[in-house]
DNA sequence: AACTATTTATAAGA
DNA sequence: TTCTTATAAATAGTT
């Protein structure tokens, strides 16, 4: 860009390389400070070097941050976006899909943060686990209990209608609104499982 | 800058701030990317404009970088840096406090994501926090089992020597390094807690 | 770390 | 929005 011309490509030289780092890592970082200052913006920076080196910057906690960024990428707050009104399509594809991702995360904390620790901290962490898994089963068995209450109610209703002679059709999908409920056809769910099993899921 | 040079702070006119801001935006990105091109460095850049639009770019994937970038801060790696020779300060503050940095994530995760998931996606949560429980469960008793069968010959040992009439006073204490264990001197550890109980950890 | 010849970035205007 | 252009900033190579 100067005395002459360059390529964008890796800098052989190591030394000049780690000159351009530094004189261009500041560069970047003054030009977001000042995209952030005239335009109000919000920004954060992460920039590790080819040592390992961390430098960063954000306008907010960078935590904040990147927590609005999950929020617009896919999710974490979908959950509560997307199933709030969670009647209307409790087995589609959308949810389990955002399922996977909490899962994982579960996963890749249990799985491979274990290696090392001693016996005071697995204690503690099963203490923790334990009354996460508590919590699971007490909201599982609340919303079986609701269900159920729905359901007999329900099925006296239908039993009612037939009664008298007439047939009620629309009951069994308690989708008020539009339902479109697009990706994975494939539709296990039933009230019938519901009602009885302890383990709705297949493996959805 | 140009035709003028202006002072950074906000721009007050909306039109000439968007505009501003269009042009800054895409001069940054492109700097972001040189800059790793030619320094091979790791960049992650995220930016939020002024009506909450999104701009992003990372070199590798955004996720990954945040996951670097949590590393060096505050750490979740650390747990295998610092307690990988774990048997020299098992019961210290240091590593209590990672722990409750984990124990921090699983209670988010648990806790408040929880609301509004389906049936479904419980009974898979459910199955997950349970195997993770297992693996909690099982890493405990396989290290109680190495602990018992160290201390056991440990005991042997001094019980030997004893007869011999030599006194072996620092097997009690296995810290073959320098034994540096700074903060939290309230030291509950001991052996006979460890042989014995299911649970070796108070609130440490 | 400083210098400077050039290239880039860009503010204002069209 | 996009382009043009005069000028400010950034910076590659050198010292």
């Amino acid at each position: 860009m100067v005395r002459q011309k360059i390529q964008i490509k890796k800098i052989d030289n190591l030394t000049s390389r780690q000159v351009t780092f530094s004189k261009r890592r500041r560069g970047l970082f003054k030009k977001a400070q000042e995209l952030a200052t005239l335009c109000d913006a919000e920004i954060a920076l992460i920039v590790f070097s080819a040592t390992g080196r961390l430098y960063d910057y954000s306008t907010s906690s960078m935590m904040q941050i990147i927590q609005r960024l999950k929020m617009h990428t896919e999710g974490s707050n979908r959950f509560r976006q997307i199933l709030h009104n969670q009647a209307e399509c409790d087995n589609n594809g959308a949810t389990s899909k955002e399922l996977t991702a909490l899962t994982l995360e579960l996963k890749q904390l249990n799985g491979e943060e274990l290696q090392g620790l001693g016996m005071n901290e697995l204690a503690r962490l099963e203490r923790v686990v334990e009354s996460a898994l508590g919590r699971v089963v007490k909201k599982k068995e609340i919303q079986l209990e609701e269900e159920n209450a729905m359901l007999k109610q329900l099925a006296e209703t239908t039993r009612n209608a037939a009664e008298l002679g007439s047939s009620v059709e629309s009951i069994t999908n308690s989708d008020g609104l539009g339902g479109r409920c697009p990706e994975d056809d494939r539709s296990v769910s039933d009230t019938a499982l519901k009602l009885g099993l302890p383990f709705a899921g297949g493996d959805c």
